[in-house]
DNA sequence: ATGAAAGCGCTAACAT
DNA sequence: ATGTTAGCGCTTTCAT
């Protein structure tokens, strides 16, 4: 590849010169602007980001780590991230984590090496401590929040749209709601679980724990806990699930339909975080449904304006939407 | 961030040992390897690839680039990929071309910064002429064609996928079969489109271009499509459809349940690629699998032979699944 | 407005 | 086995 003393060269000036010609336009007389302009045109020049890293000590560089790039909603996130970079002109190098601390942190290593000017997280339970070793580093972290005070965050808020999954259920005269919450090392499993507590006592429903089943975040792990929970006799049995996160409730229906409940006849369930899978299964499933896109966005503006300095560490919360469709229905009467 | 001279200052010893000390151990005296490794813990040292990259004129990178994420199968061919490449020490950047070729061709442009040292693409209709102006570069086409007779190709065998789907269905007694074929300037488009006509005439049935529709890839021109077709009167419509791809698919179904048609006593339904949400439909359907993160990592496993200097450029293909479920049934009788 | 020259961090000759 | 030095491609003083 040609580089930019061919383009000086072929346009008869100092590199120098063709240097600013192409990235300080208003530096350099007409004429020799469009002499070089034309040179790197003919030559198909492309500038060495590596050389302009080096010189210039910034990279143009972005880390983004999430969970798992497989699911939808992570996916969405990441767009989010990336066309806003993007349109900034930097560069995404984007990392799975799967969930992994220990994968987390070779992300984090290898970003460091790439020199990146800053991260955005979904944060796993060990983040905290890897983030320590960067200090300088802007972050923000997205979905979830490590506890890590100086952080910007970026989230839904999740309590919210729990208590409002709650409350459609209570509403709609549920009075034995389970839920199957996510792991509670993971902020929007702590809250999600919160809302549903308190969506039951702002309609003076006692909690009970034998109603709550816990998982990670996987469809095996709302597969089982809905087994179990629905596996009771029929008077103990809940009339309604709320399951904490999309993949687990792939799981939870999958297991009602197994148990040949229907829904919503015999149970309602509520999902958190819309899908097309949602969307299309039968019957189309009421989820919370978050801005995943939007979350991706404001992210990356939270991490630009920190990087151009304007403004502090942030917390931006972005509202959930409860859309109900027919997988909830009043409870069966016995 | 501490550099080599940081690390060698505190082990004392030049920067070129302990340059070596980190990667070529080999060629150092134990002790001063184990001082050297010692202050780069200390320091927490991580090499910068920026200078590395420049030193060495190469920069560790290859280049994907999808057509878009936030599709399931691509968002499985991306993950194969990156996989693949972490192993080898090698840092993905990845790129949606929206199935725009003036994105890809910003995202090329983009990665020839980067002096990436391979490319992996999905290509759109301008993939062959972008890939004209980097002719030394290392590519390979990943689940579709561009036409380039030179470059590797991974794909699957789609002929044989459309054909033994169409048979599936003429197998089931259906003598009308629409299909909704994907853009004909797209390789899978064409080689699936190639093969329900060779199904239909190992059957012996007439092909009748009444009974196919065209669309790009997404959700609206499947929905739109199947409503054309499904439009007819009774005994003109097709008692069984085959459709291109996964999104288009969803489309399709869902223009069936609008027009009340049941599945499959109705109408049979295949898709091509399976998906969650195909598992999860009601009724679940009938699909032609394909092996998505195999094809992303075996993408990437022809990349390094390539960059490696190991073998030339070779066309994979890997087989595809007929996964019968319950969206197809034998056809209504009149 | 332009050019000469230094230097970003690293590794690979080339000494010793 | 280790050190000295040059140079990857670029931008940016500092001169002119």
């Amino acid at each position: 590849m040609s580089n930019i003393q061919d383009v000086a060269a072929l346009a008869q000036v100092s590199t120098a010169t063709a240097s600013r010609a192409l990235s300080r336009p208003e530096m350099v007389a007409d004429g020799t602007r469009k002499r070089v302009m034309k040179a790197a045109q003919q030559l198909g020049y492309q500038p060495n980001v590596m050389a302009r890293s080096l010189r210039q000590r910034e990279s143009r560089t972005v880390g983004l780590i999430v969970a798992d790039i497989l699911n939808p909603f992570h996916a969405l996130l990441a767009k989010g991230v990336q066309d806003t970079a993007e349109q900034q002109g930097y560069v995404t190098l984007l990392f799975n984590s799967d969930e992994q601390p220990e994968k987390e942190a070779r992300a984090i290593n290898t970003l460091r090496g790439h020199l990146l000017q800053g991260l955005i997280v979904v944060p796993t339970s060990g983040t905290r401590d890897h983030l320590k070793a960067l200090p300088k580093l802007p972050v923000v972290e997205l979905d979830r929040v490590s506890g890590n005070p100086q952080a910007s965050t970026v989230t839904v808020d999740n309590v919210s749209g729990a208590r409002a999954a709650t409350a459609h259920l209570t509403g709609l005269g549920h009075t034995r709601i389970g839920m199957i919450v996510g792991q509670q090392n993971i902020s929007t499993g702590v809250d999600r679980y919160a809302g549903y507590r308190a969506g039951l006592e702002s309609a003076g429903l006692a909690y009970d724990p034998a109603l709550v089943r816990s998982g990670h975040h996987r469809e095996d792990d709302g597969h089982r806990a809905a087994l179990e929970l629905l596996a009771s006799p029929d008077v103990q049995r809940p009339t309604a699930l709320f399951v904490g996160n999309n993949e687990m409730t792939v799981g939870a229906v999958l297991a009602a339909r197994e148990l040949g409940l229907r829904i919503p006849e015999d149970l309602s369930i509520v999902g958190f975080d819309d899908s097309r899978w949602a969307q299309t299964m039968s019957p189309p499933l009421t989820v919370v449904a978050q801005p995943a896109y939007e979350l991706g966005v404001h992210a990356c503006e939270q991490l630009f304006s920190l990087l151009h300095g304007a403004g502090r560490a942030a917390r931006v919360q972005l509202p959930t939407e409860l859309i109900i469709r027919h997988s909830t229905g009043p409870p069966p009467d016995f």
